[in-house]
DNA sequence: ACCTGAACACCGTTCAAGT
DNA sequence: ACCTGAACACCGTTCAAGT
């Protein structure tokens, strides 16, 4: 148990550092200090950083899908489910101006293991999933125009967030969501 | 001269290479191999690489401004500007899926040194002041209004160009535009 | 099974030394 | 004025060595 439970240890410490500072920034000596070990150590749960940082990815995406199958499950109100959702985005820039795991990592594309890059276009193709699903409103969500619309709602949002922590302003964040909200964009 | 050529070398190689990776993963050595000198001597020119970030993003949004200037002074035609606008950062993308140089460096922002941050923050600013200038159709664009839909265009400008880059894919960009578009977010 | 110290080639930075 | 080699403390990674 010792395994797994360090495992996590290293994944809740590695975790807000990457959404702060991004995959690059994120230094296997300071998450082993931050947690009492070295940084070799660290080598033995996770081979590479970029097993590392597929596994935050990975984890952070199936946590994502869980809660938005409860919003789902809890409510058919489509302005309130897009509300809810944007929801998630604004509670990482209250989080001391973090930003998305995913948003922030797919900004280093080109610097991530394709592992990671991988998990990257999971967590876009999970997010695009459910707002198509909610958009169709009880339908596949599989209609190529819900799905677009799906997808620049999604864009839109991480924008949002990508502007406004270039700020560090949340107003900004909630003003750009109420423009996209007048202007049609998001219902 | 042969200083300000250095200077201008150094700089044309390292934003290449920003927009690619990142400001993080810019290395002083990789610069220096690239147009054959030694890292150390980046630093008789650029004394931090905060300095080197700096004044690439200050050359950008110099650069950027002025080439509004002239879009605005040819034409009065407001969808047709802001639609140069987003070719702008559709040419990043097609230009080997890199990125705006102040875009990466948003999503960077808490590693960034102070003088890159506050580049980063006037180019947003210009860009910001360029649409509602556009939008208030030779008004002063000063209306609250017209600024706060200006600010969402650029976010969600932005965040297109990061979801497709995420995506390797430009017709991710293009299709999210027309989306923009058809909700009535972009004119 | 899990951790570590030491080494490796990288990084930005500094600085005395070269021309 | 401009460049450089060498050193410094950092980085991810490897690995033999410890428990």
């Amino acid at each position: 148990m010792a395994n797994v439970d360090t495992k996590r240890l290293i994944m809740d410490a590695a975790q807000p550092m990457v959404q702060a500072n991004g995959y690059n920034a994120l230094s296997f000596r300071d998450v082993a200090s931050a947690i009492g070990i070295k940084s070799a150590s660290i080598h033995y749960h996770f081979p590479t950083k970029g097993d590392l940082g597929a596994a935050l990815a990975r984890r952070y995406t199936a946590t994502g899908k869980a809660y938005l199958a409860t919003l789902r499950d809890a409510s058919a109100d489509v302005p309130g489910l897009v509300a809810s959702f944007i929801g998630i985005f604004r509670a990482a820039l209250a989080n001391d101006n973090r930003m998305c795991l995913i948003g922030i990592m797919a900004a280093e594309q080109a610097d991530l293991p394709d592992p990671v890059r991988a998990e990257v276009a999971i967590f876009t193709d999970v997010c695009v999933g459910w707002l198509a699903e909610i958009l169709s409103a009880g339908g596949a969500g599989d209609d190529p125009a819900v799905r677009r619309r799906a997808f620049a709602i999604f864009g839109a949002i991480q924008g949002a967030q990508l502007v406004a922590r270039g700020r560090n302003d949340m107003r900004v964040f909630d003003q750009m969501i109420v423009t996209y909200r007048e202007s049609g964009l998001i219902p």
